[in-house]
DNA sequence: CTGAAAGCGCTTACAG
DNA sequence: CTGAAAGCGCTTACAG
């Protein structure tokens, strides 16, 4: 491989010119550089990363955290968001270190070891993640980010999907094809993100003015758990003992939506004839499920750049107060809801 | 933060003693040890990976490379592998660096940046790969192990899952609970470990003598596509076409058993009743299809374990020459074969 | 058992 | 526009 010391002496100039343009710095005569260039390349050379990282003081590692019992699920939605970071960082000479926490965690034993030796200049801390490690991060003054989370009474710098406008728009989309009893599955509002879906349901309602307050009342199903599609198949069939049956269903999330279309099956009501349901995330079952179902579509990969982008910024500009960058989503029809496009 | 010098200031020592304390070298006289242990404590000093991966010349990172495509799909497969090499580098002191390469893949241009940096003592290749990654690796002397996969007439470093046994103890499973017709659906045989489960099935059924040769062929489908629900039901509906219908199925993996079971369904057909039902991997869902569904187990921690382990072996020494480590599998007994344990 | 010194391969003022 | 020198924070023979 070489050094940097192999390659002055091939192009026959200093190690301190070779580093200009190795990093694009200063200005060096043309024929110069590409002499060096040339040297580079002849030679293979690849500047030693540790040698660097010393030398500026950085780490160029990026922590990327997510509970453990997240990537025992189904659901691929943090893989995505850690692929979206990923091939953000491919842009940049930074690494991604992914791993994971336990949901009891205590930061005297369980700090992901990047953070305990110090091998990070920031971290991603993606879905539902525990509180202590976030005040951990805060008071040791680590750059962090929130990704589709945040902590109730603080403000931290946060990327987060637009679950009100979304849960809107497919609320909406159910009152214009005709639906006037639209029930809400969901599971507990400890994510902040299905109480915005819940929201965004509810304020549709009021403002189409379809349903008064006691009946979204008796057409809404909460479980307080995480959600499955269990809470889908008890969730149907509590709203189904309603004198009247709804004819629409909107899913905190597509996993329980799959457990909705489940019982709707299991009791031989026609989607969308009799009830048209409506998911949020579209997992990749989505689109395979019979029928395939209409979602909220959230792009995980975006969400991973825009989180990768916020905490670079956060590093360079660690003063700056906390924002919360919104990441819009799309509404996609599919036969649930009886109006493929 | 400070560095060795503070510490070695504070403990009135020379940095040369607190480095031997930090990699437990030499010996150092107890009483000067614990001055400086306690000097580490007061300061919390963490030393420099970067500093310290200079002198030392390593990288101390590792690269776990996967088929973009594998990300995209619903299994977690790859995920726990990866998260079972996590677990192994924590009680190390290397990380893993995860990133994709996609399925058309040219060494010149999709080299993964870890790889074209040299920012890796070496790699993990997850499941399928491009060749062309391999052979790169194998010119370059890059250590790396094949995880899950092999390269025909290629002989290199791998972990495998015992796939011939696995299949063997699914279908005498099958057999020894009475079935006498037991058919195989499955995927392309590019991949290896698909192939063997066949070769699997087949010898247990040959061992048996409770089909010919030509009744084998009959209760078999293979189509060749990556496996899919969609390849299972295609892949009952067919053999449902024989004369005698088959009284259990054996599938490539579970994925491809979901399928079945759909089919099945919609057709009405009782499992386990009418037909039993046997899948591969031990998915989440496995646990909670209805029915319930019988599988192999493959042990994704331990596979990913292994791997990291021989990885470090070959780092260590590169000129051994390549071998294989296969991981047992053990049978999961559900309730779509009757016999839940 | 411990210290002084060289070296790992870079970057970055500072001269000129 | 380019070079000499110091420094980043460690490890590792080598003395003693």
């Amino acid at each position: 491989m070489g050094t940097i010391r192999d390659i002055a002496k091939k192009a026959g100039v200093s190690i301190s010119t070779v580093s200009l343009v190795l990093n694009n710095k200063g200005y060096v005569k043309p024929e110069t550089r590409q002499k060096i260039i040339n040297a580079i390349q002849e030679l293979n050379y690849k500047p030693s990363r540790s040698a660097r990282k010393l030398a500026t003081r950085t780490n160029g590692n990026i922590g990327f955290i997510i509970w453990e019992s997240h990537f025992y699920e189904v659901e691929m939605f943090y893989s995505q968001v850690f692929l979206g970071m990923e091939y953000a960082a491919r842009r940049s000479d930074s690494y991604i270190l992914l791993t994971t926490v336990k949901e009891e965690f205590d930061p005297k034993t369980d700090l992901p070891r990047f953070l305990k030796y110090n091998d990070v200049d920031g971290v991603a801390l993606a879905g539902r993640v525990p509180h202590e490690l976030a005040l951990y991060l805060e008071n040791e003054r680590i750059p962090f980010v929130l990704v589709d989370y945040n902590i109730p009474g603080k403000k931290y710098n946060s990327v987060q999907i637009d679950n009100y406008n979304g849960a809107n728009s497919a609320v909406q989309h159910l009152i214009e094809s005709g639906r006037r009893r639209i029930g809400f599955v969901g599971g507990t509002f400890f994510h902040s993100s299905i109480k915005e879906r819940y929201r965004g349901f509810k304020e549709c309602i009021e403002h189409y003015q379809i349903m008064d307050a006691d009946q979204i009342a008796r057409y809404t199903f909460v479980e307080d758990t995480e959600t499955s599609p269990a809470i889908g198949e008890k969730g149907i069939s509590s709203l189904l003992k309603n004198d009247q049956k709804p004819d629409a269903v909107f899913c905190c999330n597509d996993t329980t939506a799959m457990g909705v279309i489940k019982e709707l099956h299991k009791r031989q009501i026609k989607i969308p004839d009799d009830i048209a349901v409506v998911g949020f995330d579209d997992i990749p079952n989505a689109a395979y499920s019979a029928p395939r179902l209409t979602t909220v579509k959230v792009p995980k990969l975006v969400l991973g750049k825009e989180a990768f982008n916020l905490l670079n910024e956060v590093i360079e500009n660690p003063l700056e107060p906390p924002q919360t960058r919104i990441i819009a989503t799309t509404l996609v029809k599919r036969e649930s809801t009886g109006v493929e496009e």
